[in-house]
DNA sequence: TGTAATGTTTACCAATCGGTCAAATTCTCG
DNA sequence: CGAGAATTTGACCGATTGGTAAACATTACA
C-alpha cells in the first residue's frame, strides 16, 4: 500500500511530521545504519535495531511498519547522496584537477561515512535485490554521461586513452575499499596507523596512481 | 570440543573418509558457498543451505555439526588459496611483468571464483569476526614481506616511488571489484557486455592504469 | 483545562531459527 | 547372504524471528 520508504505512523491522520517523529525516525535510521551495514538485510533483526536505537520493538514498529521499510528508507537516502561527487564531475574543468578532487571527495566519504559505504556494499554483494532498477536506470545514465566527458578529454589528448567505465570502477573500488575493507586495512597496516593518517597516505598514493601510474614505461 | 572445521560424522569410529562423506561434504560446502557469499553468516540459514545442497537439514547436520562449522571450513579453504597470487610475487622477477601477472591472476580469480571473493568480502564487511587473527598474523606478515620487495624495486629506480601497502590495496580492490560488485558492473556496462569480455577490458585497463596511470604529466 | 491525537508498553502470535533424537534405511565388507 | 557400520529421515524442542492487538501514557492544542 505504502510506496514511500518513510512511513507515517499508523494512527496518523495528519500529514505533518511531529518533532518526536522527526527525532525518533532519525534515531531509528541511525541505529539501523549501524546494524544493516554490518550484517546485511537478512542478518539484521528488528530487535537489534531497536536495542541500538534505545527503544522497544513495538515502539520502533510504530514509526516503520516493517524491516523492509527501514531498509528502503536508508537505501534511498544513501543513494541520493552517494553519487554527488560523480555529479560534481565537471566537463569544463581541468581533467587533472577534476580527477584529483573526485578521488579526494570519494576518499573523504569513505572516511566520514563508512557505514553508508558498507550498507551499499552489502546491498550489492547480495545481488542488489532492492536497487537493481536504480542501478540500471539513474546510475547507468549518470555514468554514461561522465564516461563521455572522460572520453572527450582522452580524444583531446588531455589524458591518456583509457576505458572511461573501467576508470570509474577503479576510482570507486580503490576509494571505497578504505571504508568497506577497513578491518583488513587496519590489520595489515598495524596499529602504528591508529589515527586517520592512512587516509592521507591513501590520497597521495591514489593521486599518483591515477595520474602517473607506476611509470614503468612510456608509450611515446 | 572439536577444533577442526570439517567434523567427522558423529557415529564415525574410523578416521577414514568414506566416498559418500567426500561427496556430501563437497555438496554442502558448495551450497554453503552460494548462500554465505550472498547473505553473510547471520543472513544464512541451515535450511537454505540444505535445500541448495539437495538434502534434509538433519542430514546436513550429520556432516557438519553447526552452522559455524560449515562457515569455518569454507573460510579456511578460501583463505588458503586466496593469497596464492600474492605469494607468487617474485622479488627476482621483472617488476613490470610481476605486477602485470599479479593483476591478471587476481582478475582471473575474480572471474572464476566470484563466490569465494564475496564470501571473503562479506566476512570483512562484518568486521572479520572469524578471521581477525588470520589478518593480523599470516596476512600482515605476507604483505609486509611483499611490500619490502616493492620498496626495493622503487629504491632501485625500477618503478616510481610509491607506498607499497596502498599499492597492494589498490590492486586488491580494483580486481576484486569485478567479483564483489558484479551486479553493479553489469548494470552500468549494460547487457551489450553480457559475456566475459568485461574481464579482458578490465585487464587492459588495469595494466595501463598501474603501469602508466593516466599520464597527465611526468615528474622527469 | 479537557480532549483528541500521538506515542509507548505489555502481552502475545504464528513462523522460522539452530539443533537433537531415535527409528528407519542403505551401504560395506567378510 | 548377513551383520555392523554409515547414512537418512521425520518428529520434535526451546529460542528467536517479524509483526500485531489493545491497553496505557503523553502530548498538542482549542
Amino acid at each position: 500500500m505504502e510506496e514511500t520508504g518513510i512511513v507515517a505512523p499508523r494512527a496518523a491522520r495528519t500529514l505533518r511530521r511531529t518533532r518526536i517523529q522527526e527525532e525518533k525516525e532519525e534515531q531509528i535510521l541511525s541505529a539501523a545504519l549501524d546494524v544493516f551495514s554490518q550484517h546485511g538485510f537478512r542478518g539484521t533483526t528488528i530487535d537489534q535495531i531497536a536495542e541500538v536505537a534505545g527503544m522497544s520493538k513495538p515502539n520502533l514498529l510504530y514509526y516503520f511498519r516493517t524491516k523492509e521499510a527501514i531498509h528502503r528508507a536508508l537505501i534511498d537516502r544513501v543513494l541520493q547522496t552517494w553519487l554527488d561527487p560523480l555529479r560534481a564531475f565537471d566537463a569544463e574543468g581541468d581533467p587533472e584537477q577534476e580527477i584529483r578532487s573526485y578521488i579526494r571527495r570519494k576518499l573523504e566519504m569513505a572516511r566520514d561515512f563508512p557505514r553508508e559505504s558498507r550498507l551499499f556494499a552489502n546491498e550489492i554483494l547480495q545481488g542488489a535485490p532492492h536497487i537493481e532498477d536504480e542501478l540500471k536506470g539513474p546510475l547507468k545514465a549518470l555514468v554514461d554521461e561522465k564516461a563521455e566527458v572522460i572520453r572527450t578529454w582522452a580524444r583531446a589528448g588531455k589524458i591518456a586513452k583509457c576505458d572511461p567505465y573501467h576508470l570509474i570502477f577503479s576510482i570507486w573500488s580503490t576509494t571505497q575499499h578504505y571504508a568497506d575493507f577497513d578491518v583488513q586495512v587496519r590489520a595489515v597496516l598495524g596499529q602504528d596507523q591508529a589515527g586517520e593518517g592512512r587516509f592521507d597516505d591513501a590520497a597521495r598514493h591514489l593521486e599518483q596512481l591515477f595520474l602517473n601510474g607506476l611509470a614503468v614505461k612510456r608509450k611515446a
